[in-house]
DNA sequence: CGGAATCCTCTGCGATACTG
DNA sequence: CAGTATCGCAGAGGATTCCG
């Protein structure tokens, strides 16, 4: 059976199922800041994911048309993977959001806490 | 044992942690919109949650210090939630991910699909 | 009214092994 | 290299009942 998203009850939730979820936010950053990525490296910077969560992750990226996947057909072989106008729109965003949590680390790390990355 | 949050990897992390989650967008949003909402109120507006999950969700963001809650020592009870300073800051950014959302919404529903809220 | 307490289901995600 | 295929679990989220 296949799997349905469950209809978004509003636009929030709509952008939120999108970019929400453990590594989507981090792929499309590092997909804008290095501009394509295959998969392999996408692996690398991801550091610790594992193959299942980063191809299910890229394909419902994919499938809402939030990146783009390109094969070579090539041996050994080769995809590339970059960020689509829709999901370009959104690296503003996304970067003003890293920003206020920089900010909200800050205010918090006067207690010793530090995030890397 | 405490439920300790998983440490974020990166700020984009960080930020997703605070506003991602099933519920977390549409309250923040709702209470922006209204500015002062009673639990039952939001609960209303949230349609179909049940008290546990505002109420958990409710106290999340609490201490993460994005909503404000005011309780009134009064029969019968009364407690108002409200944004707090850091959570104000994001409202434009919501604001900002909900018309992006509208946008894409819009493209695909030549479609048919249609999305209310 | 604004929850707390249980119990239960489902699924996001991890670990591991295998492949064209 | 870029995946696919299984198995398994913890925790997110739901349904229901009770309470000051």
């Amino acid at each position: 059976m296949k799997k349905e998203k469950n209809q978004a009850y509003c636009a929030v939730d709509f952008a939120f199922q999108r970019i929400g979820g453990k590594y989507r936010g981090r792929i499309l950053w590092y997909l804008n800041a290095h501009k394509v990525l295959r998969y392999g490296e996408l692996k690398r910077l991801l550091q610790g994911i594992t193959t299942k969560m980063l191809t299910q992750t890229l394909r419902e990226l994919e499938q809402d048309g939030m990146v783009n996947r390109k094969v070579y057909l090539e041996v050994p072989p080769k995809v590339e993977y970059s960020l689509t106008s829709a999901s370009l729109e959104l690296i503003p965003l996304i970067n003003e959001l890293r920003e206020w949590a920089d900010r909200q680390i800050i205010a918090r790390t006067i207690s010793g806490e530090k995030i890397p990355c």
